[in-house]
DNA sequence: TATTGTTATACTCTATAACTATA
DNA sequence: TATAGTTATAGAGTATAACAATA
């Protein structure tokens, strides 16, 4: 059903607005931020993948005048990502379209009494994966010599 | 939250047996068919992905010796897959890890009502989301001649 | 030394279109 | 003609490792 979903998703947001699913979260996130801005590390929290995959979307996202990218005022290591003018723009062309693709596929079937147990239900399962030490994106050369290694 | 799991999942299964998500329920559903054969039309019914990244795959599962193919019997335009002992011998190697990792991220916070709450609210968008005619070549908003472009 | 992020690279996967062969 | 599947190809996306720069 996930698998089903995300696809009619990822289909909507490129016709639309030729946006990966990825860059879709990444310009949601930039919009929903106080000054449409925010450093790569917290950018990367809501996303499952790696560095070097958000430099290449945000990349991407500049390239195409969506977004601009500039040194972190405070911390000069960071990165501080804004969405633009352009890329709020297209925010709004693709945004109908999305909650309709929802609409239609995942709402239709459902009352509200099934959409609050459905928060519910997945809520308390993302609350948890996010409390879960994330086995895949913890290295694991990490491990000093102290801890030792689980997963052998 | 779906993300989650899915990269977890996926992570697991190639870890574990060097299967790709797509591969794995390749097996599965060839591994619970009778004969552990299906053709790969029934086999694409399975699965979100065309026809040629199925090809693709199962042309995969047989260089590894998982699964072997062959022209059907009845209908000579169509190609049988079938599960070799191999094929089962990773499957039961992936198998408890799998259902580890569903226990440890997705079932872990759920009690049996949540479960069966689930079970019942997402089946119901399961059975919606098949019974709807093909998603990607219907553009919504796609009008007539009567509405303007407007991404010009 | 640890953290933030980028780059170089290699690889996996997917989709489109053209093609073959059978029904 | 329609259906089943493969092949050729091209492109998007991802991860790993090495790297630079700042804290």
């Amino acid at each position: 059903m996930s698998s089903l979903l995300r696809h009619s998703v990822e289909q909507q947001l490129q016709e639309a607005g030729g946006l990966s699913y990825v860059q879709f979260q990444l310009l949601a996130t930039l919009g929903d931020s106080p000054g449409g801005s925010a450093r790569m590390t917290d950018l990367a929290d809501g996303v499952v993948y790696s560095r070097s995959g958000l430099t290449y979307q945000a990349q991407l996202l500049e390239k195409r005048g969506l977004a601009t990218r500039a040194p972190s005022v405070e911390d000069e290591r960071g990165t501080t990502v804004t969405i633009t003018a352009e890329g709020r723009s297209v925010l709004d062309d693709v945004f109908p379209g999305h909650v309709a693709v929802l609409g239609d596929l995942l709402f239709t079937p459902l009352d509200g009494s099934d959409v609050a147990q459905l928060a519910d239900v997945l809520g308390r399962v993302r609350d948890h994966m996010r409390s879960v030490p994330p086995r895949s994106a913890a290295p694991r050369r990490r491990s000093r010599a102290t801890a030792p290694p689980r997963d052998a």
